[in-house]
DNA sequence: TAAACGCTAACGTGGCGTTAGCGTCC
DNA sequence: TGGACGCTAACGCCACGTTAGCGTTT
């Protein structure tokens, strides 16, 4: 006979760097049960059982649950182990990309929050901008035409990128196309976001480098299609030709205001 | 008067894409309550609060809880907004530090159990093995010495790790060091592990690359001992001369068997 | 004898999903 | 009148943490 030197749960709780809750929970579960009980309930564990703890543990750290870690312990032959990993790792690819994609959102909301700080309202200014990359999606009904339809377009918008599992990048927001714009009419021909040079073909928009008439407004829905409207006519009394679409930047202002300045836009129509 | 279309909590779960028990959930919690619930209880929801959805949609992107999402729709002046996401951030960042780590257990656990599926045990050869960079931690108290000190500190090994945020990664098992090999004796000077060109210095420990003397055992610990040591037995008869440490691999064989043969081990011999 | 430890039972966490059972609308 | 829809209440999930209350060991 050895000395089998055996351990109470907090002993052997404070050799595994862990709660003697999480023993007695193991041991209910049947994970992982001291080597003797005495009559008086008292648990006892063995050394070796620290083995035991250290491949739950191990196991834990490859995002199992208690109950798939079960299964396999009282699986007897471990054919399936091999398999049960490769699953882990798929399922673990699938975790780091909705990270990045949080990561993406994060960032995204953190640079536009930023530059909505900086914003002048209802000041316009003439500007020169770069191209940019645009994935767009019709919109074929009007929000002035009928709010119910163009929600429910929007909706639409919003489920294709998450059946895609993708997400829908700032910035974004609607393109009145040339004519509209021209007419002063502020109808919504596609909604927008970031795109990227792997962006599909059909959906790809690229925003031409140029000089744009540039506006933010602030204010419930109605003010902002009325002074887009004023901003054209604006325009076009001043003297510049409009040349193309007018891009409609939403700036999220709805995360800092609840108020009927709910909504903030940047207005930018491309000039001479 | 606008024509205000109401939904049922149906249509409008099916305009946001979720179920009806998700919008009840929301109602009870208070995070979005229909605008107007008529007698029979019924709920209904305007076009607009398509918008909250969204937006309590995208803070959950963000990894957000419902309380937290609360929290803030409650607060007026959403000062705090801001700091929020950038807290949310650093959180990703330690998310993806911990899937990382995931993925890099699994991916070292898939190679080794591959490896071990193809060792020929107790057949020992003659390899050229190359230069591997290894993390080193004293054991102090040999197995054969004294069990329970032993396993403590090989406790104190793993938690050195966790402390730490870091994971140890295979390869890893024992170092004997070349006098106690000579001696054909298996007494564990270090613990090892995979050691990168970022490892501390005072831990760094470099395997040479050259000539080694390999077996791999599987069986209970006390074989392993015996095995080691006729091992060594047989390589001074056969005359090559011991130039260094022994390196045991521990395969991992504990997540394929938990009989007798629970344990599977790569002895590296370093010869001439 | 008191402090330190052991035990069990039962509830809380979070974000809904899932019955079960009933009322309401078309 | 039947079937599709609405409602509530209550339990389930998961890996423990946290009391609360009692017994045991030193």
């Amino acid at each position: 006979m050895k000395k089998k030197k055996m351990m109470t749960t907090g002993e052997f709780a404070k050799l595994c760097k862990t709660t003697k809750e999480t023993l007695f929970h193991y041991d209910r579960e049947n994970l992982l049960k001291p080597k003797h009980v005495s009559e008086n309930g008292y648990r006892h564990y063995g050394v070796e059982q620290f083995v035991d703890f250290d491949i739950i543990s191990m196991l834990k750290e490859t995002g199992s649950s208690l109950r798939e870690i079960k299964a396999y312990l009282h699986d007897t032959d471990k054919k399936n182990f091999l398999p049960f990993l490769e699953a882990k790792r798929l399922i673990v690819k699938e975790e780091k990309k909705k990270l990045a994609q949080r990561e993406m959102i994060l960032n995204d909301m953190i640079a536009c929050l930023h530059e909505i700080s900086d914003l002048e309202y209802d000041a316009p200014a003439i500007v020169e901008q770069e191209e940019e990359l645009l994935e767009v999606f019709p919109v074929e009904t009007a929000s002035s035409k009928s709010m119910p339809e163009f929600v429910e377009k929007f909706a639409a918008y919003l489920d294709h990128y998450k059946r895609q599992e993708t997400i829908l990048r700032w910035p974004f927001g609607v393109i009145i196309n040339e004519n509209n714009v021209s007419n002063s009419q502020y109808i919504e021909q596609y909604f927008f976001s970031r795109g990227t040079s792997s962006t599909v073909h059909d959906r790809l928009h690229i925003k031409p480098k140029g000089t744009y008439a540039v506006l933010a407004h602030k204010g419930a829905m109605q003010t902002h299609v009325l002074t887009f409207e004023s901003f054209v006519q604006q325009i076009k009394k001043s003297g510049d030709r409009i040349l193309g679409n007018a891009y409609v930047y939403d700036m999220m202002n709805y995360f800092l205001q609840e108020s009927d300045a709910k909504y903030s836009f940047k207005y930018c129509i491309h000039i001479l």
